[in-house]
DNA sequence: ATAGGGTTAG
């Protein structure tokens, strides 16, 4: 994610950090005893046991304890003599032997039990530990029940309990309270610095991460080796790779490669892999002495991550090899970006390798295989692991439910809703963001207020990501208006907006056709220190050629490069040649494909060809259909068209030959559907669909539509039907098509003024657009069709999409 | 005694 306000940032990299941490103790004396620090440590007796002690012994202690509450009643056990010191250190010790032996619930069981007896015996040496079983457990309420005890007895003017508040605070996502806490601290040691930079860092704060790390530096406090660390995070996260370097060479300054420490150095590599740089990643790892699960988990997530999937199950094999087993954190990254790259056969083999392993297939695992199959496509699968997990939580649902709405399982995505619901499992932000983006499919306006609406009833905190679920939600469904009121609401509290808000914004002007209000937007996030990325310059172009704004999306296409220093993709050509050929400028757009530094793909071809037909250009759409068949030569749709083509040119020899070849090949187009939402359900049709309970009335109002359709003038073109049969046949086809079949449903529907708004997913059919824009005007009704990713509005017969036809 | 690499669902 690009944030703005990083861009050239300057880091003052002058001071050498710490390779050991240098632990600061303020020395002004307590405001409350006014004992110094030495004097209040030598109040409480050290406990002469060492770390680690057994469980069995703590647990003997802890009976103890509870037997004389606390008090030295009976110092019986003579082989325990951390029993003759006193209570504060002794529960500080079992406290803190709890966390070490990886027991934090135990640990704050003990609190609990030393407030039901003593307050007293709580001291700032057990605070820390207790509040950092808080932050393993994300405890916010304990946590907060400590900081009041903490006030109250007026322990906060001591640093490590500040840092402790800080750090309990970060693990509980609530960056406010610790900033709070951080900002009236009178002193600072690095470890308030390096914890708040983390937390920031934590919930995506970057502009403010990076101020700190810049007053850090300029304060003169070198970085210890964790706080290097959380600035190396930091870096990650932003991916910016001068920044990376910088940081980079200022690690190397202070340490040589192979005494740099493993964890600054797998940070390093992560950070690489983050910026999106596999060399200079794999230069470190390759100079690092010490590896571990970590440095070699960063550096195989990477390679499968970059591009580099063999490169990837190399070093899995390699690190076996090596003697470092992997781990469960290892084989879940490898699903996360096995999934990520979308390829089925290399998740399968993922699936696979874990299995061979002997990986305990802990909810986490089977939760991330659920998703790792819905992204690389396969919902089947993802459904048999799905059905065979006994136990599913909010995660494990939500993945399912994702993965069906990105593969487009619209159905089986709406039963599994019903199950959930069934199954009462809770529902949190993310579960919402998947409902949203269900909604956004199916064009559910009615569902999608639902939600909207039982977010605010939840109390669930409205983050960037949901809001901009909510904006791309309402916009996709067509109530713009909606979606501008979340982004102004967005906009007026403290959190902003990100990028992928903005993006949101701009692409759903876009797709109703407002191209300048979209230009506009992109002026006033550049004010706002917003900057654009890939996806916002093709929201922009998108816009400029659903608006015909030719020029202005020209000079944004030079200045994507010039001035926001992106280097355009294939999509953003893709976007240009679409931009160019609607305008009719088909022998520039041409040439555009014929220049353009990448290799053009189906979009970009699709694009001319489109342009093509539209302005009656048979000649280059020759061209760019035969492209298009060499591209992907199982796709009918260009077939037809390039059959229409020739037809255009009276070329009837090779008309005929394409139909004999679709016949021969026996190509399908996959059947679109089209969906009405009405008094709150949604009604979905697909063509010659009759399985409608209303089907009778229905046919009967198609019917009634094609007649008065006739009357009209209308001459339905049949050019666009894919089937092998008579003229006749392909009229009924035309009819029956779903979109026809929705728009008769909302023409029968007892609301009469309820808007007819339908959603389809099929690609543009000129002849449903001539039909639709007289059925407005004949029935005098408001149509809303939503095409793909833009909108087309019919009042009483004008079309106000900007598209041409 | 406090901070630190890789961690499921958007």
């Amino acid at each position: 994610m690009a944030v703005s306000p990083v861009k050239g940032f300057p880091l003052p990299l002058g001071i050498p950090f710490q390779n050991q941490s240098i632990l600061q103790r303020p020395s002004s004396p307590c405001p409350n005893c006014n004992r110094s620090d030495s004097q209040r440590q030598q109040l409480v007796p050290r406990p002469s046991q060492e770390f680690p002690i057994s469980l069995e012994e703590i647990r003997q202690i802890h009976g103890h304890m509870i037997r004389t509450q606390f008090r030295q009643t009976h110092p019986t056990a003579g082989h325990l003599p951390l029993l003759h010191s006193s209570p504060a250190a002794q529960l500080n010790l079992l406290i803190s032997s709890y966390i070490k032996n990886g027991r934090p619930e135990d640990a704050l069981r003990m609190y609990s039990l030393a407030r039901a007896g003593e307050d007293a015996v709580l001291d700032n040496f057990t605070v820390p530990s207790l509040l950092k079983a808080c932050a393993q457990l994300s405890r916010i309420r304990h946590g907060e029940e400590i900081h009041g005890f903490v006030l109250k007895v007026g322990l906060h003017w001591d640093v490590f309990v500040q840092n402790s508040l800080i750090h309990m605070y970060s693990e509980c996502a609530c960056a406010d309270s610790a900033r709070r806490i951080f900002e009236k601290m009178p002193e600072r040691d690095v470890v308030s610095w390096s914890t708040m930079i983390r937390c920031f860092t934590r919930s995506r704060l970057f502009p403010e991460a990076l101020n700190l790390v810049r007053e850090m530096l300029l304060s003169q406090i070198p970085p210890s080796e964790p706080a290097m660390v959380s600035m190396l995070n930091l870096c990650a996260e932003l991916g910016d790779l001068s920044i990376a370097r910088a940081l980079h060479g200022y690690a190397t300054k202070n340490a040589s490669p192979e005494a740099m420490g493993v964890n600054i150095s797998t940070a390093l590599v992560d950070m690489y892999v983050k910026s999106g740089c596999l060399a200079s990643a794999r230069r470190i790892f390759q100079l690092m002495g010490e590896k571990n699960v970590a440095t070699w988990t960063s550096m195989v997530a990477g390679s499968v991550r970059l591009n580099q999937p063999t490169e990837g199950l190399r070093l899995l094999a390699q690190m076996q090899r090596e003697g470092v087993a992997s781990n469960e954190i290892t084989v879940l990254s490898l699903a996360q970006e096995c999934g990520a790259t979308g390829d089925l056969k290399l998740s399968r083999w993922a699936h696979a390798y874990i299995l061979r392993r002997g990986f305990s297939l802990s909810l986490v695992l089977l939760t991330a295989m659920v998703d790792m199959y819905g992204k690389a496509g396969d919902a089947t699968s993802a459904r048999i692991l799905f059905d065979r997990m006994p136990d599913k939580d909010s995660a494990t649902w939500t993945a399912m439910l994702s993965g069906y709405v990105k593969i487009g399982c619209i159905d089986q995505a709406f039963e599994l809703v019903g199950l959930m619901k069934e199954a009462k499992v809770r529902l949190n932000e993310v579960t919402m963001v998947s409902l949203l983006a269900l909604c956004r499919e199916a064009g559910a306006l009615e569902l999608g207020r639902w939600v909207h609406a039982w977010i605010g009833r939840q109390g669930l905190r409205q983050d960037a990501v949901l809001a901009t679920a909510l904006i791309d939600m309402y916009a996709n469904c067509g109530d713009v208006e909606a979606a501008s009121g979340i982004f102004s609401a967005a906009g007026g509290g403290g959190g902003g907006r990100d990028v992928a808000m903005w993006n949101a914004m701009i692409g759903g002007l876009a797709m109703h056709g407002r191209g300048e209000e979209a230009l506009r937007l992109v002026g006033q996030m550049e004010e706002d220190r917003v900057a654009p990325n890939h996806i916002t310059c093709v929201a922009v172009l998108h816009a400029c050629s659903h608006s015909g704004l030719v020029s202005e999306g020209k000079a944004f296409f030079r200045r994507m490069e010039r001035e926001l220093g992106l280097t355009p993709t294939v999509e953003h050509y893709g976007c240009m040649v679409d931009l160019l050929a609607r305008a009719g400028m088909l022998d520039e757009a041409h040439r555009l494909i014929e220049t353009m530094p990448l290799r053009p793909n189906v979009a970009v071809w699709g694009a001319l060809l489109a342009g093509c037909k539209l302005h009656r250009n048979a000649a280059l759409g020759e061209t760019a259909a035969k492209r298009l068949l060499e591209l992907e030569p199982g796709n009918c749709g260009y077939s037809v068209l390039l059959s229409n083509m020739y037809a255009m040119a009276r070329r009837w020899g090779e008309v005929a030959e394409v139909r004999k070849l679709l016949r021969e090949t026996g190509a399908r187009k996959s059947p679109g559907f089209s969906s009405i939402e009405l008094g709150g359900s949604l009604h979905r049709f697909t063509m010659g669909d009759d399985s409608h309970p209303q089907s009778p009335q229905i046919r009967a109002m198609v019917e009634e539509m094609m007649r008065k359709l006739t009357l009209a003038g209308y001459v339905p073109d049949t050019s666009a039907v894919l089937l092998n049969v008579d003229e006749e046949e392909k009229e009924t086809a035309l009819a029956l098509h779903s979109e026809k079949l929705a728009i008769a449903f909302g023409l029968i529907s007892t609301a009469p003024s309820a808007l007819i708004r339908v959603v389809k997913n099929l690609r543009v059919c000129g002849d449903c657009h001539t039909a639709t824009k007289l059925l407005s005007e004949i029935y005098q009704r408001d149509i809303i069709v939503k095409d793909r990713n833009r909108f087309h509005h019919f009042s009483r017969g004008a079309c106000s999409c900007g598209d041409y036809w």
